[in-house]
DNA sequence: TGTACATCAGTGAACGCGCGTTCACTGATGTAC
DNA sequence: TGTACATCAGTGAACGCGCGTTCACTGATGTAC
């Protein structure tokens, strides 16, 4: 059962975004090979003539998650044009993005995991991450008119990533809720309703 | 070789105190029964005579490691009674917490691998750190000098949960050093030090 | 207090299952002429 | 352009291993008299 060149590519393609979403979603230990390749609509036989091993995959599907993200921000930020870190943060600590890790960025879903392994790609494929993000909060926090422009980029970052978790294990208890509304208030400032209604 | 009442309950007690070290180290999926069992000092036979699975034992071994960090967190701000807000932050966002995952608190440690399990009474315990948590927090930042007096305990969880996960998974490398410096600075304010020296 | 016996904490082997990985095979694709 | 053959992407069965869990057994402990 040969398959052309063009159509194998597009099969690795679907592994790999198969792999990104389950991962994210299940945890590295959490899917295994067969399930992937089912999910892509593949047989787990042929996994190895893709890939060197789950971990390998598990670095590109890492590599895949965040320039799906990124380009997922590009968008989000483009349709939103002014208070972008305001926008950033609305989306990043939602309750979208809390049940949706399949779909979310990595920190949350997968920086615990990655931090237990032993594994120098991998954990260099989550600096990057974390750098991107710094930067793109840089950026977005000097251009913008709201209450963190001087905060450290770091500390804006580990408080959205934070908010994600723990949001995730309280899972859908109203604590979840306040708890996110307070992160992004305390990001962003307060919601510019709230601030015209004060006027 | 049975085994007096006494000493079968220490045994008991040996088995949740390894758990509760080994499963924050590893992760619940990181580390099995059998190694549990060895690392207390028994074999894995008798595993199923003190708990009704594996799922239980993670339950017992969360609430005593949340013990065990309130415990820690008490003697912590006994022995630096000013500024007691800066003391946790400082103790929870250093390098010592990051390297050493198995003694930490669970929230960075397993919040993430929690959030995945259909566990409500896994999810319990979670729930009941992250309240404790907040309710120290507020106790301390309104008997602080320090600058996080005005923003709300789960903005300043979030950040130091945020902040432990992501130097963990950054490691050794001089990012994480930067970010929890950044981190700290900015929930208890610059530190005295510093302060001072601009005078 | 001493003796006989029942209890049961812990042992070590075994079971069943799922997982990562391997491999002989298939048959459509790509290539050489 | 057409034909013959080599290639190789994908299949499905199998392997080996580790894991959670079970179980028959042991022998010290706890109890009844």
């Amino acid at each position: 059962m040969r398959v052309s060149r063009e159509r194998a590519q597009e099969n690795r393609e679907q592994i790999i975004e198969t792999a990104a979403r389950l991962l994210r979603k299940h945890g590295f230990d959490g899917i295994g090979v067969a399930d992937i390749m089912k999910a892509a609509g593949l047989t787990h036989g042929g996994f190895y003539r893709n890939f060197a091993s789950k971990d390998d995959l598990a670095v590109k599907a890492s590599e895949r998650a965040i320039a799906d993200t990124k380009a997922l921000l590009k968008d989000g930020l483009a349709q939103q044009p002014k208070d972008p870190l305001r926008t950033l943060i609305e989306r990043y600590v939602s309750s979208a993005h809390r049940d949706d890790p399949g779909s979310g960025c990595i920190l949350p879903a997968l920086a615990a995991d990655a931090a237990r392994r032993d594994d120098p790609a991998l954990r260099a494929v989550f600096i990057t991450a974390i750098q991107y993000y710094l930067d793109q909060i840089a950026k977005l926090s000097s251009a913008s008119p709201g209450a963190s422009g001087s905060r450290h980029p770091a500390a804006i970052l580990s408080e959205m990533v934070g908010a994600v978790i723990l949001s995730r294990v309280i899972a859908d208890a109203p604590l979840a809720e306040s708890l996110m509304a307070a992160v992004v208030a305390d990001i962003a400032g307060p919601s510019p309703e709230i601030k015209s209604a004060e006027k």
